[in-house]
DNA sequence: TATAAGGTATTACGCTGCGTTAAAGTCAAT
DNA sequence: ATTGACTTTAACGCAGCGTAATACCTTATA
């Protein structure tokens, strides 16, 4: 049961090139050859070059693969529970892409159905018990004040608005995994902070603090919010918080 | 809000010889630059970099890259959906890798631990109800003797010719989108064939061609034989069928 | 048995996508 | 004004093959 050159490329979807290549690097050498100088491939080979190629799709230099395939200690179940544990990682990977593509997507499509209304959802902090709980611990001024101008807004303000804060939640969403202390996410609040009293009202520095809690505690914020990165919603406040220690 | 070579390389996590690279290339040159020629890049650029290394991520080439960005007909939504669509299908590819790989470890694992017995689950065909029906359309020569042969067996020809089937199993995997006639699948049919005239009994083409439909039907057997590909039950079914009809 | 078709080997140059110096200018802080 | 961290352009290098070009091998068919 031995191959030629084409047969083995063809059966593993590869060129001949390749196979020449590996050759000439001692990567992969046929079994046999024959005296005319044909390489002759045999079922261990075929093994061996799965391998490689698992190694190669998971991004090994042909080097480092050479290395591995030939180690003394080089151990199949080994290799195939490293290749294993690399591509479920690899899978990982992908996954948060998709997440992050199809979040994208939906926030793109969502920007151009949402109504006015639903668009301020998760932010608009209007309705139900928890307005409650924020009146009673920042007073109702700054909730009710908000309400107040989102309601008065026309349509375009309200569009450009909402374009505005997303950019800086998408800002904010790429320092992610930076402190809440760097420089970055700080000039980043900044530019919350001020956008806000530019369109809603002024917040006092302790007003703002406790803008920060609520997000952390509002589900309706926190699942918008998310959106844009996880954990943002922590970072944002803690942010928030960070900010205001500043300014005092 | 414009960010300097290092900066935007650190934050997106390539090397400043990659913007450069791009810029060169004019694949992707930042906004402005200042008087002294340091390059600023703006959050648009941002955007921008990042889909052409979700691009590169997919395996697109820098020039097709480039042709796609700067397509007047490029639209982010389309992009974005192209891009959910391929990570999609390169995620399949790596599901199918994981479970190959892990089917073979399992394997690899299993050929150590399993006892006699167990080796011979899913192909011996003894127990339960099924065997019944096997009788009644086959006999029960063929079915009684492979059981009989496969008890009297020492552990060492047990384990032997495990390995010897296993590989056949494997080879035969390879071929797993050929069609059933093909010279190369037909050639491990004979294979499978000479190995149960040589270690179990001699079969007729009947018997050969009924035990391709056994496997079929029979649970225990596909779902041992599936582990080494899929459809492969079906092919080795019709390949046993092709290989009595040219037989005769 | 000769001839054509299709594989194969070797050699060698080309190409992509950067890494890696190297030499020199810029910027901010001390 | 000097350091140190950053920036620029320019140039060479390198992996992993693709792509000829040229010559040889094998096999089927006439």
């Amino acid at each position: 049961m031995t191959m030629r050159v084409k047969e083995v490329a063809d059966l593993i979807g590869i060129s001949t090139r390749t196979l020449h290549h590996y050759d000439q690097i001692g990567l992969l050498s046929p079994q046999k050859t024959t005296s005319a100088g044909y390489r002759l491939y045999s079922e261990e080979n075929l093994k061996t070059l799965q391998q490689i190629l698992f190694f190669k799709e998971l991004g090994f230099p042909l080097k480092e693969i050479k290395e591995i395939i030939f180690s003394p200690s080089f151990n199949q179940q080994e290799a195939l529970l490293l290749q294993l544990k690399m591509l479920v990682e690899k899978r990982n990977n992908i996954d948060k892409m998709i997440k992050t593509v199809d979040k994208t997507i939906k926030h793109m499509s969502g920007e151009i159905k949402m109504t006015n209304e639903e668009k301020f959802e998760g932010i608009n902090f209007s309705h139900k018990a928890y307005e409650q709980e924020a009146r009673k611990r920042w007073g109702n001024q700054s909730v009710e004040h908000l309400n107040e101008k989102i309601k008065i807004m026309s349509k375009a303000e309200q569009n450009s608005l909402s374009k505005r804060w997303v950019t800086i939640f998408k800002k904010l969403a790429l320092f992610c995994d930076y402190s809440a202390e760097s420089q970055d996410v700080q000039a980043i609040i900044k530019e919350w902070y001020d956008f806000l009293n530019e369109n809603f009202k002024n917040y006092s520095l302790d007003e703002f603090y406790g803008l920060g809690l609520l997000y952390m505690e509002d589900e309706r914020f926190t699942k918008n919010i998310e959106q844009y990165g996880a954990g943002l919603t922590r970072l944002m406040s803690e942010a928030m918080k960070v900010f205001v220690d500043n300014q005092k």
